[in-house]
DNA sequence: CACTGCATATTTACATTGAACATATCCGTA
DNA sequence: TACGGATATGTTCAATGTAAATATGCAGTG
């Protein structure tokens, strides 16, 4: 028989699904993605080995939401330090060393983000984030690059052109793949080459 | 007993680290990393579970030396359709559209070259393939870009520029997120904006 | 030929993991 | 109060990575 006075630990968590959102993610990030098990989760909130099963189907759900999870915290870091006020080149600048600052603070997570097995690439919630993420990178992208053809083809080169650099970046850098000291240097911005027009500022 | 005539299984397979490897290529192209298990490819071998063991000293060693041998097979695919004949234009292009085909042909092989937490990037072997695919796109990346600094920081930003640009999109083309019909129509030479001299053809 | 050493393969064993299933508990509501 | 849905539990199973001890064959060496 169990007292009421002395508050013993509720049968039901209360909040579950974000407790182990929030557990998978510090695992993630603190000992990589070949430790992240959801048994691993659920002791990390207390709850026992197969309670994940009841708020996600399976690992790859909770991915999923993991990954819906980051492009959101993208978005904000491609968004923070910026009033609305903020001229074009501010906010082309700072929405571009966001997405590389977020990839470096978070590369474990980044990566899944990217990862093509481990996510549901269908899922809505996840394409909102990503969609969300996206419009930035497409309005920043009018401003880069001189392409052929016309106007929906021009905008299309332009976002594949800036995405492709700013995402080619985040990686090779997370992956360690500039080793001389020349290139730790270089920024994002560094390494474009030229702008379309000089509309901001 | 065992008769001599009939050729029984030998005890030793002869060359069972190529053959785990062909197996272990042959699950992640057909059936996604996420089916690859050692025991796996040591029963599409023929052989015990644990074989494998004495070949690679876990799973992780395995899956460099699969990784290395893609960067191989990567730079074979830059170097194809080329005589040393062919003029620089020529090379540049058919390097960067071989670099993308790989990607597209190999796409659950192209991601582990660059899964962080899946190879051992300190490896001798993986970072001597991985070199040789770089200094062909450190040479093309002699033509693209106007930067700022001395010679060392030009070509370091060059590197950065060509090689973030061209992974990024190979990635992003394989992870299907280029969805609009404009961006499936353009390929990776499309979308490199401009040369620094037009020294080919 | 007999013997020995080494590389290679096998067998056995164990802990971890994802997942299925039936059951227990809590809470809101008719 | 009784019921039903949502949430958590315990049990169970197959697959997996890895360790350790053992067996096999081959290539030399005496």
């Amino acid at each position: 028989m169990k007292t009421k006075t002395q508050d013993a630990k509720p049968y039901h968590h209360g909040n579950l699904r974000d407790a182990l959102l929030a557990a998978a993610r510090r695992l993630l990030e603190t000992e990589g993605h070949s430790a992240l098990s959801l048994r691993k989760c659920a002791a990390a909130v207390g709850v026992s080995a197969t309670a994940p099963q009841n708020h996600f189907a399976n690992k790859t759900a909770l991915l999923t939401a993991l990954a819906a999870q980051g492009y959101a915290e993208m978005e904000a870091y491609m968004r923070r330090n910026l009033s609305d006020a903020a001229n074009r080149k501010t906010r082309r600048e700072a929405a571009l060393l966001g997405y590389v600052a977020f990839a470096q603070d978070h590369p474990a997570l980044y990566e899944l983000m990217f990862a093509r097995e481990r996510v549901s690439s269908i899922d809505p919630d996840l394409l909102r984030s990503v969609g969300k993420c996206f419009v930035i990178l497409a309005d920043i992208a009018k401003d880069f690059g001189h392409f052929a053809g016309g106007p929906a083809k021009v905008d299309a080169k332009q976002q594949m052109f800036l995405w492709s650099l700013v995402h080619g970046y985040a990686q090779l850098l997370t992956a360690n793949r500039f080793k001389k000291d020349d290139m730790l240097e270089a920024s994002i911005l560094d390494i474009i080459p030229e702008l379309r027009t000089d509309s901001g500022h």
